[in-house]
DNA sequence: ATCTCTTCGTGGAACGTTACACGAGGGCCG
DNA sequence: CGGCCCTCGTGTAACGTTCCACGAAGAGAT
């Protein structure tokens, strides 16, 4: 299982010499193409096994397939993202396959671009684009380089395929689940929009929309109140400061991110306000904060990980090409309500 | 800037033939070797910038240097992991090195062997090992084979630098601050010991003999107490329970983690208990999560963005061979007081 | 003018793998 | 028994880059 002794790293000819084969043998068995008999994929096997050789996966690459798929990253902070990364990693875990993440610090434009070349230019087989900030445009020139998936927008293209969630639904649970409590003044936190992306169906957008129609929905139009102060604990601080220091303070805020919601909790907590009892809460993506006792926050629950593992089985499909024509899978939200939603107070 | 029109990537020959030179000058230029007039280089240049060229990683990882480095996660959920990401992005930023993470969904062993195994076949140029669980022999063996810096644990070798922080240090500073606040009893939550990883320097194993001897400089060596149920939120919590059940509950718990810490906020939530009134609380690595307004917890700053940019620094100095000599850096923690600690209640 | 240095450009052989074309042998059918 | 098709193993030419050895040309010293 080790390399014998010699400092080398074991390559495919010694292998074949050590089998006593020729080097197409080895690779043959190595891709278990057509053509090799029994006795010799033991032989070659064994000689494998006895030299621990693995293969080099930069000279395969040199070839074609390095076995590496890459997973873009917006930000390695979000704990959403962490749940569609378990996703993937089970659906490769029985494959040849090794995941590799690119996370630049930032969400710049500019290092994503970065980062996706990185992907490119290493020969990455396949390419997860996790709600990306680079134009759609280069999006698909990359797409037609190598396989691509992209989660998040509801922008479809023949290009590349698309995970998304059903987001108008997720948003209608939290409204219903809030009129039935008796409120009527929700505010909705929501992401500014980012100029000359192309992405016309980012998630906030999706969000924003069903927010207003769930709104009417109630006869409710007139409430509907939208704040674009940013999904991050910041921005959710300063929008619900906007709010709740204004003439109409609402009742209940909903959060277009969990990570904004702690940020209502920050602002909350300076006005002396009680959530739930003065002020209910909502957030979306139900990540692992939003569990979290002193939190327990009402949130809506994205399943991730199921998310993780279509796109992993769809790029899969599209490397292969067991499958040519693009595709959108389309998942269903679910509330979870935990302490953050009461009742209004009493007026 | 685009590849002109033809649908294959150029390549350094087409590079070469447009200029009207050899490939071995352009590939001189490229490393910005010795022996290349002005002239040439501007030619080159042009030419590059013209084709829209970019090397391919692939082919000169044939030739030894892919300029791709390795980071190996235990948890993508564990926010102080990102802050040290922060740091090698920020190290890396101005090089030519792309930074990739591995992150098995679990720390198994196997997994994080196997993640490894895909770092080294794809002939990556350094790895940093971020509180690996592989036995020390295999990072021993690994780093043989290829630079290596291993953060967190604090066993150093010949083979490998090490990045770690004073946690003597930092549990000197929760203790005399708890100490400070009137406290006598006072807990530790800690991780159970993997049996047979040869890391005989955890951070852990630090943590609980600052603990005792911190107890002891104080003369409450009779007074500390030690569970052993986990860093995770449900170690947390059960930690929690049998120490807040037991007959002599005590006043105050030190965290070895945050996120145990923030089991503790549930198991004292389930028994009425109030954080800080009834029970003071503290915690480690001041994660984001310590910082949300719900939660406040008074941890311990381990820096990790400069622990991060260390790592990175000292890899690339092993990579470029500046350094041929292992090497253990250490930083300094220090405490950040917030809402979670207070003076025992009135016995 | 001749010799020696330096500087700068070129040729070409690797690196480890894949995939195509080919050929040797065996079985089956007419 | 000749011809044909299968099966299974081999030889070899790429793939894109690096880097060593070499040579040409010019500068400076004698």
């Amino acid at each position: 299982m080790r390399p014998a002794s010699s400092s080398k790293r074991a390559t495919i000819t010694d292998v074949a010499h050590s089998a006593g084969v020729s080097t197409s043998a080895v690779s043959k068995v190595l891709r278990n193409a057509y053509g090799v008999s029994p006795a010799m994929r033991e032989r070659v096997q064994t000689a494998m096994d006895e030299l621990g050789y693995r293969p080099h996966a930069a000279a395969r690459g040199m070839r074609g397939r390095t076995y590496t798929i890459g997973v873009l990253l917006a930000s390695i902070r979000n704990a959403f993202y962490a749940d569609l990364l378990d996703g993937v990693n089970a659906a490769l875990r029985d494959t040849e396959y090794a995941l590799f993440l690119g996370s630049g610090g930032s969400s710049e434009r500019e290092d994503q671009t970065r980062l996706i070349h990185a992907m490119v230019d290493r020969q990455m087989d396949g390419l997860i684009l996790i709600a990306p900030t680079v134009s759609r445009s280069e999006v698909v020139h990359i797409a037609a380089e190598v396989p691509t998936v992209v989660v998040g927008h509801h922008d479809p293209s023949p290009a590349y395929d698309c995970v998304v969630n059903q987001d108008g639904v997720g948003v209608d649970l939290v409204v219903d689940h809030l009129v039935a409590l008796g409120h009527r003044d929700m505010a909705h936190l929501s992401h500014p929009t980012v100029r000359g992306t192309q992405w016309e169906q980012r998630p906030e957008h999706h969000v924003r929309a069903a927010y207003r129609a769930a709104m009417a929905r109630h006869g409710l139009a007139d409430l509907a109140r939208v704040v674009h102060s940013g999904y991050s604990d910041e921005g959710g601080y300063r929008g619900a400061m906007e709010l709740l220091t204004s003439t109409r303070p609402p009742t209940a805020i909903f959060a277009g991110a969990d990570v904004a919601a702690t940020g209502v909790f920050r602002a909350a907590a300076e006005l002396g306000l009680r959530i739930p009892d003065d002020l209910s809460l909502a957030g979306y993506n139900n990540t692992s904060v939003a569990a979290l006792a002193p939190v327990n926050l009402t949130s809506v629950d994205q399943a991730g990980a199921m998310m993780g593992e279509t796109a992993a089985r769809l790029l899969l499909e599209r490397i292969e090409k067991r499958r040519d024509r693009a595709v959108v899978m389309a998942s269903t939200p679910h509330l979870v309500v935990r302490g953050s939603t009461a009742p209004p107070p009493a007026a």
